[in-house]
DNA sequence: TGAAATGTTGGGGCG
DNA sequence: ACGCCCCAACATTTC
């Protein structure tokens, strides 16, 4: 008996319950297809710089074991159709997806298959909990985190992952080789990447090991400081199911048996609860990933600012927490979150310019860029979403940066133009008197930029504009 | 998972 | 010893 396991956003051997089951059943095809047609909410550039080593390093596990990966580039319909042909498999199993168009496509293959007489079958791989088993008391969805943690902690929660299968695979498949998908950037934008990461299953469950043995104690304490590796930087782990949430959630639980009464590891497991949270709400409210949450928003005033826009990509807005953040996104494909909060904010509220704007941005160059996850953080950051920051909290970048990057390591190590400046000017430049920047070897506006607008004025016109949707709900 | 404005309190300098 | 002022430190409210 043969089963096309059909790999996405799983690129992992161990508790993968779609290839679990299949290696039950015989033999297993891994395929995984590339479709150059799908639509833009599936891979980000950055995102498909870790695909390519993604990808390389499932294959290398499979041939670990005598098999091989299979990957096909074309439409996917017609992909499926051809293996299921070639391979004569009368099983197809996929581990779920919750985004809009990946439900589309894989609801309306499903039809299709069974109608065939097909056996087609998926599996939650990617959550802790199905979005649709947790349900408010009315019986709804969640719009409010809190409840969600509450409720999503509730359940027993500590399951023991599935073990790697063994995979026989058949032979004679042809496969597309890597390289011809052309994933990796033409260019020279990702070569800096490697330097930070090392993509592939075998270093995610490296990486998780380490930090659930270590570093999650401190993270309540240490994940605010972005010059600190006070996170754990598995967001494009989970990004490309190279790890399951419930192999985390485990495996901190392995170290910190009541991890919820535990500082470091109950502030670290929340986040997976926002992850989760995530995909609740992009699988409750699909139209989302493009409107915001509430309604009121749509009149809400933004900016049409390409200039402005442009400068915030760049790191050049002339606030250096703000910069060092956004060059540090365009150099590592990642960007620390507490910076990613400072960021939006300054996007969205500093500058007016709507929140999608930012979201196309981070979805592009992040590596961690997950459909789910990014609208999550833009909503909450334009204050349109579940749970989010209200309109008025709007963040003063001089002083984020000096409570969370004291010293000035963070804006010293990616905005290197201000490494001289003393610390009592360096997150507000522009406020130094006389000769101290000069001394420094700084002249704004030709080594540094001037700031773009006033921090006080900017906060004015934001609480002006935010009246249009003050009030409503 | 804010920041700024406003209010309150209490210590210390000073006439 | 007293009233007055300044201002830090903290708390509350407002956006």
């Amino acid at each position: 008996m043969t089963t096309v396991v059909w790999f996405r956003n799983d690129l992992r051997l161990v508790d993968n319950p779609a290839l679990h089951a299949a290696a039950a059943k015989g033999d297993v095809v891994p395929l995984f297809i590339w479709d150059p047609g799908l639509g833009p909410h599936h891979y980000g550039a950055a995102a498909r710089w870790w695909l390519h080593y993604s990808l390389e390093t499932l294959d290398a596990r499979l041939r670990d074991q005598g098999a091989t990966l299979i990957i096909r580039q074309g439409e996917t319909r017609e992909v499926l159709q051809s293996v299921i042909q070639e391979t004569k498999a009368k099983h197809i199993h996929w581990n779920r997806r919750y985004d809009p168009s990946g439900i589309e496509l894989d609801t309306a293959l499903k039809t299709e298959l069974q109608k065939q007489g097909l056996d087609v079958q998926s599996f939650n791989g990617n959550l802790v909990m199905e979005p649709w088993e947790l349900k408010t008391k009315t019986g709804g969805p969640y719009k409010v985190f809190s409840p969600f943690w509450k409720n999503l902690i509730s359940h027993p929660l500590m399951v023991a992952p599935l073990e790697e299968p063994d995979c026989s695979v058949p032979s004679g498949l042809s496969s597309d080789r890597l390289e011809e998908l052309n994933l990796r950037p033409v260019l020279d934008w990702a070569d800096g990447f490697s330097e930070d990461w090392e993509p592939g299953c075998v270093a995610a469950a490296a990486t998780l090991s380490a930090y659930a043995a270590g570093p999650v104690a401190h993270y309540h304490d240490q994940r605010n400081l972005p010059a600190v590796e006070g996170t754990s930087r598995l967001s494009p782990r989970l990004r490309f199911g190279e790890l399951s949430p419930r192999q985390v959630w485990h495996a901190v639980n392995q170290h910190h048996p009541n991890a919820l009464d535990d500082e470091g590891a109950e502030a670290f497991l929340r986040e997976i609860g926002w992850r989760e949270f995530a995909y609740h709400l992009i699988y409750h409210f699909p139209a989302t990933v493009n409107a915001p949450l509430r309604p009121n928003f749509e009149r809400f005033p933004w900016r049409d600012a390409p200039d402005e826009l442009k400068r915030w990509q760049q790191g050049m807005t002339g606030f250096p927490i703000v910069d060092a953040g956004m060059r540090q996104l365009w150099h590592t494909g990642w960007m620390h979150n507490r910076v990613r909060m400072i960021v939006a904010s300054f996007l969205v509220k500093n500058l007016l310019i709507s929140w999608q704007e930012g979201a196309e941005w981070f979805f592009d160059t992040l590596l961690d860029g997950d459909i789910a996850s990014n609208t999550l953080g833009w909503q909450w950051a334009g204050g349109c979403g579940a749970d989010a920051a209200p309109y008025f909290r709007i963040f003063n970048p001089m002083s984020q940066g000096e409570k969370f990057d004291p010293d000035g390591t963070y804006v010293r190590r990616w905005v290197p133009e201000l490494s001289s400046v003393p610390n009592k000017v360096l997150h507000r430049p522009f406020e130094a008197k006389g000769m101290e920047l000069q001394l420094s070897g700084v002249t704004l506006g030709q080594t540094y930029p001037q700031p773009i607008g006033e921090h006080k004025k900017a906060r004015e016109r934001a609480l002006k504009a935010f009246d249009v949707v003050k009030g409503a709900a």
